[in-house]
This record gives structure tokens, C-alpha cells and sequence, in this order.
DNA sequence: TTCCTGCGTA
DNA sequence: TACGCGGGAA
């Protein structure tokens, strides 16, 4: 925990600037990326949730072109578009989502009326705000976990993202100006480089990562 | 075998 | 705070 408190500031500075920066040659231009209609933003949320980015792309490009508003999905009883994903009582989840965004007429802004919406929590609301709303906010996943651990250096299990101080963090690190294209490169770099299996030699945080400086190894 | 933009429930 | 959910890809 020495080097968490070691030149926090600064390491702080230095997460932001280099992520927000990796992001701009390494965005992933996925298809709900780059969607205005709000209504699949928060479908592919759902769709995202514990389930690979690339496997969910051809589902969610289906859903798009069947669906355009909650009204034509809520319209048919059971579209099976989980089956290739798994977890499939996010079907009904969703229909849960379409019905009362259907009945309310429109999709809340606000933090607590999105976390009211069935299937919608910390994470998805946050995500939804920062990506689609362009509101400032605080994305807390598994993989941002992961990142925030090696680079801080503290060790995480499956609850730390619950935590306080983790979300506190979280909040710290998180810029005021450019927060969606910070949240976009932290998404993007713990999927392709800080992943499981980390890519040391092209990580680009490595001479401020305490996961390298505590292995003390020179092929980092 | 592990992991994937988590969530609701108990 | 702990647990179950799931098919598919690496």
C-alpha cells in the first residue's frame, strides 16, 4: 500500500493523461459507440454486461435493425437474442427495461431515476451517463478493478469494486473535461493491454505501475 | 480452465 | 457481503 500513497498526485496526473492519450490512436469503434438513440446504448449495456465486446457486436447489429424503439421489441414475446451470449433471463430483463421506458415515455438522466430502471446498476448507469449523455460520471467494472490494483498497487477480489475507498479512487482519477474519452481508453486498455494475461511490454503506465516496480523486473 | 463493459437477490 | 448466472472464445 507503500506505493499507492507514493507520489499519488502524480501518478494520478500521469494514469489520466497517458490512458486519454493511448485512446486516441486505440478507441474501439464499436457499433453502439457511435449509436445516438439511447434506447440501444442501454441495450447494449445489457448485452455487455459479463459478456465479451466482440461476441456481442453481430447480436446487438440484429437487435438494432429489428428494433429501433422499445415499442417494437416489447411488440414480440420471445426474440432468443441471448442464445449465442448466455445468461438468458436477460431477455426477460430487458423487456422489463423496454416496458417501463415505454411507459414513462422517455429515458431519465438523473443517477437515481436510471438506477430505479430494472437491469440498470452502478456500473451501466454510470456508463450510459458519461458515454451517451455526455454527463461526467465514474465507470467501476471488473477490469477497471484489475487496473487500478496492479497500477496502485493493492491487491482486489471480486467485492473490492463495491468498496469506498475504491469508489473513491475511482472518483478521483476520473477527469472533469475529456471524462468519456478517459472512460472509453480505460475500457479499451484493460481489454486489450492491462488484460488477465497483462501485456507489460506495451503497457505504457509500466514506469508508475506498482505491479512492475514491486517485481522489480527489468523486462517490464 | 478462465474470462467476458454486472445485476438482483438473500 | 456472498452468490448464481452461461454460452463462446482463448
Amino acid at each position: 500500500m507503500e506505493c499507492l500513497e507514493a507520489n499519488k498526485e502524480k501518478k494520478i496526473v500521469f494514469l489520466r493523461n497517458n490512458l486519454i492519450e493511448w485512446g486516441k490512436t486505440n478507441y474501439a469503434a464499436f457499433p453502439w459507440r457511435e449509436t445516438n438513440n439511447k434506447w440501444h446504448a442501454l441495450v447494449a449495456e445489457i448485452m455487455l454486461q459479463r459478456t465479451n465486446a466482440e461476441q456481442v457486436v453481430p447480436v446487438y447489429e440484429s437487435f438494432v435493425e429489428s428494433y429501433p424503439s422499445p415499442k417494437e421489441f416489447l411488440f414480440e414475446r420471445n426474440t432468443n437474442i441471448f442464445q449465442s451470449l448466455g445468461l438468458h433471463w436477460r431477455e426477460a430483463q430487458l423487456r422489463s427495461l423496454a416496458r417501463e421506458i415505454y411507459n414513462l415515455g422517455y429515458i431519465p438522466e438523473d443517477k437515481n431515476s436510471l438506477l430505479k430502471l430494472p437491469g440498470v446498476g452502478d456500473y451501466i448507469a454510470a456508463a450510459f451517463r458519461s458515454f451517451h449523455l455526455n454527463i461526467r460520471d465514474v465507470i467501476i467494472d471488473s477490469n477497471v478493478v484489475r487496473l487500478y490494483g496492479r497500477y496502485f498497487g493493492f491487491e482486489t477480489d471480486p467485492e473490492t469494486r463495491r468498496k469506498k475507498w475504491l469508489k473513491e479512487l475511482a472518483a478521483e482519477v476520473t477527469p472533469y473535461i475529456n471524462h468519456k474519452e478517459f472512460n472509453y481508453a480505460l475500457l479499451d486498455f484493460t481489454r486489450n493491454i492491462c488484460k488477465p494475461q497483462p501485456q507489460h511490454k506495451e503497457c505504457l503506465l509500466r514506469n508508475l505501475c506498482c505491479f512492475a516496480i514491486d517485481n522489480n523486473d527489468s523486462k517490464y
